[in-house]
RNA sequence: GCGCCUGUAGCUCAGUUGGAUAGAGCAACUGCCUUCUAAGCAGUGGGCCAGGGGUUCGAAUCCCUUCAGGCGCGCCA
């Protein structure tokens, strides 16, 4: 539908003069009597072409000849272009995106730019929560929209193996393992006191037994730092599997990037650029060089690199593996963290343009209407995995996409449970399975479900129908929307807006007719809704049910 | 104190990157199952877009400012 516009307008604002061609923004008007498309383009013509918005937007539609898509073309308000379509175009529009051909549905955005999307990147010393559920469903809806959208996309995941929390990891897991085993050994002050550490200690002793038994910390930090290390992973995978979300391309470690040297290579290469110094015994990076509001420690007095200097190499490796967009999603806390980041990747000598970090709020995590607090360190959390159980991974990913990442989301565990029939995912996913039943008792009577392409369309004429068929052709525009501004949550909204034309259809007029060929158009109108129900549910990450 | 985010219906949130008359879902109230799935539909009520100033053809959207909430400001990770 807009590609077909925008070719006529682009071509008529050749023919009226207009260089160089402006980005034409295509806006699909509020009112339906505004036309089913409207470009804004007189408006912002005005000072180009000195004339007023009227006129400019007359001489558009006048140089529009011989197009026989459009039932009639309206100047209207300030100089709104209202194109309204005519039905034979909606019908032939109709029989392609029924035609099954996936490039009917993707407005091209990525060219086949590489994109690489960081998320997740939890901390491999516990299971995930729901806090990285939300970051789960935003990066994987991401990345899925950004794959469909032209992209090519690496998911990525780091890991920080490297630092302080692994050996507190170990610590915490060797201090209930001592105690399992009747030895009196102080947990430590910040260890962290899940219960899943118990379990960790409870099958570290089925496996070794009482081999590290009285043994003193340093000489086994090691193996049970790598053994607890392996299980949390394994841990972590499971929870993203249960979650359902694309396996990652990569797997990134914190101490590869140690064991490679490349830590050590980045801060050279800064140093050679003149933005490392030393000051109080320790090694800086001149961050305030590009913006940022101090300076920032790389190398600590003790000789220790911070957290800071494995991130400078970690980024330093996500420019030379040459994306053309690199894609990080943290969490809103880590907001203070940009400009530091920024900064190193200008003082790489990239253009940040193409760098964009996503924030994803915090997930308030309510009961009975009041806040649970949720810590890592004192246990109380609730798990990723205990959501799922509770809710489904569908219903909780559906809810995290029905807001931007950066709102602050309340989750309550009993209303999201308990109303869980209320819950738009139902609601969308319900208009499904209902289509998907209609078919099935249109095959038990013998009619033909085949071949949607060929039915009459013609009889799809009241208003209703011609509204969902618009809607049905507005869809590769929201998605390109939404890719364009990296924010999958509006293919969730489109979905809702979409489905709730179709269930009020649905009760106003009787699909499978006495009249044959009403019924097999109306069919295929149903068939069209389910093609676009199914991909974009699909890009979300959530199952579309046969049955509900 | 400085920085970032948020402030839209009673509640939870959208608002097509500055467009036309402000939107949805819950909650409340009134109706609809002998007809393809009632996890549904039809209807009613509900607004100083936090306040004020500016920018322009046009502002919930951009700029300034005040207020309220959240978060961040380590030689922690």
């Amino acid at each position: 539908m807009k590609k077909d516009l925008m070719k006529i307008l682009r071509g008529s604002l050749d023919s009226i003069g207009v260089s160089p061609m402006p980005d034409i923004e295509i806006e699909i008007p509020k009112a339906v009597s505004f036309g089913d498309l409207s470009p804004p383009v007189a408006m912002g013509l005005a000072k180009q072409l000195k004339k007023s918005h009227r006129e400019i937007a007359g001489d558009i539609v006048n140089s529009i000849k011989d197009s026989n898509i459009f039932e009639k073309i309206d100047i209207a308000g300030p100089g709104f272009i209202n194109f309204t379509f005519t039905r034979e175009y909606l019908y032939s529009s109709l029989k392609s995106l029924l035609s099954g051909r996936k490039s009917f549905l993707r407005e091209e955005v990525g060219n086949n730019r590489r994109v690489l999307v960081e998320f997740v990147s939890a901390n491999p010393t516990g299971p995930l929560h729901i806090g990285h559920a939300r970051g789960a469903a935003v990066g994987n809806a991401l990345c899925n929209l950004l794959e469909e959208s032209g992209f090519e996309v690496e998911r990525e995941y780091y890991i920080n193996d490297a630092g302080r929390q692994i050996k507190m990891l170990a610590l915490s897991v060797y201090s209930r393992y001592q105690q399992l085993v009747g030895i009196e050994a102080g947990f430590p002050e910040d260890g962290y006191r899940g219960q899943y550490i118990d379990e960790e200690a409870a099958e570290l002793y089925s496996q070794v037994k009482e081999r590290y038994k009285g043994v003193p910390f340093q000489e086994c930090e090691e193996e049970i730092g790598g053994w607890a290390y392996s299980r949390m992973m394994e841990l972590i995978k499971k929870d993203i599997a249960c979650f359902a979300v694309k396996d990652f391309s990569n797997w990134v470690s914190e101490k590869d990037l140690y064991e490679k040297g490349d830590v050590s290579r980045a801060i050279k290469e800064l140093e050679d650029k003149g933005f490392i110094y030393g000051k109080d015994g320790a090694v800086w990076f001149r961050s305030t060089a590009f913006g940022d509001d101090k300076d920032r420690v790389v190398i600590k007095s003790d000789g220790e690199y911070t957290y800071f200097a494995s991130d400078i190499a970690y980024h330093r490796n996500k420019l030379e593996r040459g994306f053309d967009v690199i894609i990080d999603i943290w969490g809103a806390d880590h907001h203070g963290y940009i400009p530091r980041i920024e900064s190193v990747m200008k003082a790489f000598g990239y253009d940040i343009s193409g760098f964009r970090v996503i924030l994803v709020q915090m997930v308030n995590l309510l009961k009975d209407g009041s806040p649970l607090q949720m810590s890592k360190r004192a246990g109380n959390f609730v798990t990723l995995s205990e959501v799922v159980d509770l809710v489904g991974a569908d219903n909780a990913k559906f809810i995290f996409l029905t807001r931007k990442s950066d709102s602050h989301l309340d989750f309550d565990i009993d209303l999201v449970t308990a109303t869980s029939a209320e819950n738009p995912v139902y609601y969308v996913q319900y208009a499904n399975a209902r289509i998907n039943s209609i078919f099935a008792n249109a095959e038990a009577a013998g009619i033909d479900t085949e071949n949607m392409g060929d039915v009459g369309f013609q009889v799809l004429s009241n208003r209703e129908e011609l509204e969902l068929i618009k809607k049905l052709l507005a869809y590769p525009m929201v998605l390109e929307g939404a890719a364009k501004a990296y924010e999958p949550h509006r293919i969730t909204f489109y979905l809702q807006e979409l489905v709730a034309m179709f269930h009020s259809y649905y009760h106003k007029y009787k699909v499978l007719t006495d009249d044959a060929g009403t019924g097999r158009a109306r069919l295929a109108l149903c068939g069209a809704i389910k093609i676009v129900l199914g991909d974009a549910l699909g890009i979300l990450g959530v199952t579309a049910p046969e049955k509900m």
